[in-house]
DNA sequence: TCAAAAGTGTTTCTGCTACACCCATGC
DNA sequence: GCATGGGTGTAGCAGAAACACTTTTGA
């Protein structure tokens, strides 16, 4: 079977740039290439768009089908069109990236389509397929941007979390220390933490209070005119 | 000529939200359809991607054969690709929005290829083809929220501007009002504006001092931290 | 009892906000 | 001379930053 048009067309791809957070590293999640070009080499999840699924299903089913993750934060990034970028021809990517609590999917490989996937540290990555190195580089800029105005970190942390887990979240994605007690205070003032009855154990130290994060309630005040602001 | 693919392919298109700013209000560069779908309908500027060209270098051009204009500020807005957006089959588009001084572009229709082009003033449009108005939409969202953060208000600007001109496009695009004293203050402590011996003259009260935006010396500071804020 | 992290308030400083009067120009 | 917008400074306030000691736990 094959289809013609009376104008070339781009290929279109999408891509996903899938952070994880396991406590001390931020990482990302990349699949090794088995077939040209770049063989071998690592690269972003990713693949074709079918012709009737909306590009962010298309995000999503590659991200199934090649690692075996789930439901997750998603988002559209940017898009990637260069004339040369891809070897085989002209194929546009639109580029996603994910944000995921790395230990509710601890082996990502393993799917049935699963091509050999890992989670690196960022930023020790290894040399990246195409110009997904790029890609990359845009996804790190924009969570960073992004997480000091919009609550999507918590999107990285397990469902409850203590303050310092927060907080060495934050402290390593934005490459800045913050002093504990202020980070506390904003964090707190804005009334989106539920203060759960449950500690966190096993430190041969004080048990830390556990929190999650009230969606609901962000909502609610996002909609009165709450700003979130780190 | 024809083309023929294994895998059926989507068009892919770029569109773009021009903003002009005529000193009283915001304005956006609209062209009407000639041909199905949506004939006669008011639409954005936008066309096929070529296979040579850059995503960016397809908008640039669209605008000049459809309007006549040049160069501007032009940034990727965001990529849609929804499954029924054109009638006509699956198109995904690459959206843009750019900024223009509309002083120096009076006339935007007349260029060679320039069907009906009109600007239209913000928020009162006409109905618009495709889901244009959802692009536009995104792109008021995106202008309104960068703005604050970034000086690309100056490129809706003639070079040389007042104080109050200033403060207006500000003022408009944001919705709000600000003391005259304090915008001045903000804007002037960042060090970014080139202080003119020129005056506005021709109304009827003290004639206003020109200034114009020092891109260089932004460049200069942002490097060290400058961070712009209004 | 020691090591390690949790928890907590106050002071200082900086930057934002609010606010009113005189000046220059054209008619 | 009057109407219109241009230009300017200061005081008060709120939010950010700086900062140190006590508590709890496990080993």
């Amino acid at each position: 079977m094959s289809f013609t048009y009376e104008y070339p067309r781009p290929s279109l791809t999408v891509d996903c740039v899938v952070f994880g957070w396991d406590g001390l590293a931020l990482k990302v999640l990349l699949i090794q290439r088995n077939e040209p070009p770049f063989e071998g080499q690592w690269a972003l999840p990713g693949g074709f768009v079918q012709m009737d699924e909306e590009l962010e299903d298309a995000a999503r089913r590659e991200l199934t089908e090649e690692t075996g993750l789930g439901v997750m934060y998603l988002e559209q990034l940017f898009t990637f069109g260069g004339v040369a970028r891809d070897p085989r021809g002209r194929v546009v990517t639109v580029a996603y990236y994910a944000l995921i609590d790395l230990h509710r999917y601890a082996a990502p490989a393993g799917a049935s389509d699963a091509r050999d996937a890992a989670w690196f540290s960022f930023p020790d990555l290894p040399q990246l397929a195409f110009d997904h190195d790029r890609i990359l580089k845009v996804a790190h800029a924009r969570l960073q941007g992004k997480i000091v105005y919009q609550p999507i970190g918590f999107e990285l942390l397990p469902k409850k979390f203590s303050f310092t887990q927060l907080q060495n979240l934050y402290e390593t994605i934005l490459g800045e220390e913050f002093d504990r007690r202020n980070f506390r205070k904003k964090m707190l003032s804005m009334n989106i933490l539920i203060e759960l009855d449950e500690y966190e154990t096993g430190g041969p130290h004080r048990a830390a209070r556990l929190y999650s994060f009230d969606e609901a309630r962000y909502r609610a005040l996002e909609i009165t005119g709450l700003q979130f602001k780190i």
